[in-house]
DNA sequence: TAGATTGTTAATCGATTAACAATC
DNA sequence: TAGATTGTTAATCGATTAACAATC
């Protein structure tokens, strides 16, 4: 048993990794409890929680307290009071800038979507090598040329970049703006990318996903078949 | 232990039973296949595979053995015949009819991505309340107006459902077609479909991907500060 | 044949669930 | 106070990794 003091450090900075399981978690909590504000309802057990999730009680109290004992015993939870702590532990409460590198479709849907202006995200910047898109304006978003990119990153704070653009740009780009000190994507490209160990990417990898449904589409042909 | 074929039954229904996470898995392996492939790459061990996915060469042999024995021993894997085996499981060779309720944005995005065409995936029509689309084409894809989504599902073979409209359409889209026994769902709504258990859901919930991302930024601006 | 590498079993690790003492 | 329900520890389950015999 190490002495008092580093005991606790240890235990501290144990505390601080929250695993990828519950961080994925945390939005759809933040998504029913944000509900469960609209139908009113004041307070809630993590028994009843879990009906309406399909999850464990034991699961929801367990995600919680690695943050802190939101609830109290005999009573349950707050709905107000925990969708706000979640929604702080979320980062909701800050501002974050995004710049969003293709102005294809999906790169205006993402910049016209209304949910995620609510949520602290703002769009700064569009990027395009598609001189007719430069200059125009979507959803109140100026679109530059990606020639713009390198000046306008070390001119602005840019928090998170947004990828949507095809694999061979997607790659070149990420690994330009890692350069200029960026260290958070979000990738649409159907690739992963090529970048250093702190870099945080968070994939959107559509294709994948509708394999994995297709899988189980042929898998269940297979089984009538039988 | 059982009578020799009963036992034999239940390993077989055991083998049935994919796990989530290596469902997940699949996608990525024909990825980088493909890419090996392109690479003119012939043979591959799990071992060089792992070093280039960053992943172990057990998990990989683990995750590929559940549905056969690709590999050689002494050689490894050829890189052709497991991009063709992992297609075939994923579904690839077999055409799924696809309809995307929702012109918007990001159902246009998904109709136009080039890249599905190429793995089976063959989109029958668009569906929009908004009368002003109705009739036009998208990529070659007909958009017609929502109240013609019962007729056309009943008279066309529709495998999988893309839902591309806000939470409250997707709830009530998604019921009635569950009811004209669609079972395969693709939901971009930001909400969980409320559905029997035999429906499959593969939800992509942009706003719950750009939070966790969004949680990631906030803690290091906090470890940042101390 | 010898070397390489798989397929597969066994060990470990982590995440989920159950149980219950603490406490509102 | 009694009942309810949390916070938290302990047990279980499943997934990942390691090890190695089988075999090309």
């Amino acid at each position: 048993m190490p002495e008092q003091g580093f005991y606790n450090l240890f235990i501290m900075s144990q505390s601080n990794q929250i695993s990828k399981a519950v961080i994925s978690r945390l939005p759809r909590y933040y998504r029913y409890l944000r509900e469960l504000i609209e139908a009113g309802t004041e307070r809630i057990s993590s028994e009843e929680l879990s009906r309406l999730m399909k999850a464990t009680a034991s699961q929801i109290r367990q995600d919680l307290n690695h943050f802190g004992g939101f609830g109290q015993q005999g009573y349950g939870y707050n709905v107000k009071s925990l969708y706000n702590e979640i929604g702080k532990i979320l980062g909701v409460e800050e501002v974050h800038d995004l710049i969003v590198v293709g102005a294809g479709n999906l790169g205006r849907a993402i910049v016209r979507y209304k949910g995620f202006g609510a949520h602290g995200f703002h769009f700064c910047a569009l990027f395009d090598i598609d001189e007719t898109l430069c200059g125009k304006t979507i959803n109140g978003v100026r679109v530059y040329h990606t020639d713009e990119l390198e000046s306008f990153v070390l001119n602005n704070n840019v928090d998170i970049v947004a990828l949507t653009i095809p694999t061979d740009g997607a790659l070149k780009v990420s690994k330009k703006l890692y350069e200029l000190g960026i260290r958070y994507f979000w990738n649409f490209a159907h690739t992963d990318l090529e970048l250093p160990g702190d870099a945080i990417v968070k994939n959107v990898h559509l294709l994948d996903s509708l394999l994995e449904l297709s899988f189980t589409v042929s898998r269940s042909k297979i089984k009538e078949e039988e």
